[in-house]
DNA sequence: TTGAAAGCGCTAACAG
DNA sequence: CTGTTAGCGCTTTCAA
């Protein structure tokens, strides 16, 4: 009769027979929501234990209304950055008892009029946006429905209080240029930009023409470069700058990966470094250290902005209240492609 | 009256009363399972665009009795290639129409007598097992209940037969030791080994001696050291071999990561590379071509391996088949670490 | 402190 | 081709 039971799990009605109980006092005693008699919560936990018995997410969820689940919405999956972003959030986020959605918006421009987007109120009861994977206008949409979300590495639609975690950007980059024109009086300094849309990059070039401006330095469009944060992109671009004649005492390469592809460029033409020109990036990315020679960046916290997105968007879920900004400090890593010894 | 309805999500009661049919017959345009007229089927879609309706996952779960979820059990969030790989698995697993989920399994060992599992029938259709993230006793239950799963870089317990998909580490290794014996002449290899329980490393190993042996060179166990496939223990590894008067012609560090580290210790030791001694690696990372020299490696896909993995995955969960094993070509990438040119 | 019962939103027979 | 209806497994009033 009750054969064909025993090839499906057991609910929470095989526990609660076997405990000698209701279904509800199951429940009660499984999610601690009222006080249960302690000799009976016991006969549970034990008909729990012998049957093996999980809770099914979906009938919880569909009873409940939380989905128990945060998302996380990218561009891609890259970058040298990117495992530690990811460790930080999955940590917070099960730390937190959530389960963690993961979802690559391939084409952003073409995915807000997607339908239905993938991520939302149906099946997450939060997402974590990175920078380039949602178009301002869903951003406003989800925002007018007071959905919870946080930003990372990215600031929120005009005139909208989104809570986001982005590095100091523009002080790092400021610190790592004033160390190239204070400590070794470099003055053509040039600066790589990454994708336009890139906040990142945004900043660090504010940064990088904050340095300038208070050292009293020009600043030069001739010497704003575009990168790409990749190093191909960036190994191309110096190639051609080279050819151009492009004379300068350094280059700020937006980030690590962008170094690396400019050191290499370099190198094939001939150039030593830091003699010939200095090379800086940031983030200190792992290998950043095992450069030849060693790279001098800025570290910024990719595991901590993780962890402090997700802890965020638990806050907000849970009470409704978050940090409204979130700005993580940079830390300036000398090396010796700046020139130190 | 309905007021309230307002705020919350339209379900598929409001799409099936605004197009004038039943609930089943919208069910059936969503799922196309069954002919709907198609003026009908017009009406309802409709609708569903007007309302922005979205299927609630956790009622067609609860209902249908598939989650449409795909599992990825993890030891940690780390190393080189991880990026990669996810991202192979993630295309693989949205393109079938599947969810990911993420889980990093902290603590191996004792993870296994940990209730619940926190990956299983109850909120995944099968799961993606990474090395060292489940043992064997764990994945001897779920084939006994006949619950998909894919082994990724690691074999099936003894006597069970579980897809698995892995590189050819040791026609991979072997061909990278021939071309430092045949081309180099090199007679006194080492190889730095990983974690004991990763079998990478362990096949790896196993080339590194085919290759000695088909060229009559002694297997000298005092060549063989310990690098755990990273920076620091690798480099701490070569500091202190250096210290006891370490001879070698050439060093095989098992992968890239471990490589940087035994070139950094090599170089800080006063040693030249490669005319000193010749650093190998396995992996082909992102910055390999980078190091100084650029590394010569073994290039392995990580990303085709995250992809198949979830492929064989999905095959298994529709068709209940799939490639007992799949091994992946790996392709010797020679740069100037070995000593060529 | 406990049980009974009404849904949560959907799929899948079963009738028509 | 379409509507009715019975659950899927759980949470949560409402009574007791």
């Amino acid at each position: 009769m009750a054969d064909n039971k025993t090839i499906s799990q057991p609910t929470i009605s095989d526990v609660a027979a076997l405990a000698g109980v209701s279904i509800s006092t199951v429940s009660r005693v499984i999610n601690s929501t009222v006080p249960v008699a302690s000799d009976t919560a016991q006969r549970v936990w034990q008909a729990i234990e012998q049957l093996r018995y999980v809770p099914r997410p979906a009938a919880q969820i569909l009873a409940g209304s939380k989905t128990n689940t945060i998302g996380l919405l990218l561009p891609s999956i890259s970058g040298a950055f990117f495992t530690e972003m990811l460790r930080g959030i999955e940590a917070a986020v099960r730390q937190n008892g959530f389960d963690l959605l993961i979802y690559v918006n391939q084409d952003v421009s073409s995915a807000s009029k997607r339908y239905p987007q993938p991520l939302g109120e149906h099946n997450t009861d939060g997402i974590i946006i990175f920078t380039g994977s949602l178009d301002d206008s869903e951003i406003a949409r989800l925002h007018q429905r007071d959905f919870p979300q946080v930003l990372l590495h990215r600031s929120p639609p005009a005139g909208l209080t989104i809570p986001c975690v982005a590095f100091e950007n523009k002080a790092g980059a400021r610190s790592l240029v004033d160390h190239l024109i204070e400590v070794h009086g470099y003055r053509r300094i040039a600066y790589l930009t990454g994708p336009s849309e890139n906040e990142d990059s945004y900043w660090r070039k504010l940064g990088y023409q904050a340095s300038l401006k208070t050292h009293n330095l020009p600043f030069n469009p001739a010497l704003v470069g575009y990168g790409g944060f990749n190093h191909e992109e960036a190994h191309a671009f110096i190639e051609k700058w080279l050819q151009e004649g492009l004379q300068a005492d350094a280059i700020f390469a937006g980030n690590d990966e962008a170094a690396s592809g400019v050191m290499l460029a370099l190198r094939n033409a001939g150039k030593r470094i830091p003699e010939d020109i200095a090379v800086v990036g940031f983030d200190d990315a792992s290998y950043a250290r095992y450069l030849t020679p060693p790279l001098t960046t800025i570290q910024a916290p990719s595991e901590k902005a993780g962890l402090l997105a997700a802890q965020q968007l638990v806050n907000l879920i849970q009470t409704g209240q978050a940090q409204p900004f979130i700005l993580l400090p940079t830390e300036l890593k000398v090396r010796q492609s700046c020139g130190c010894s």
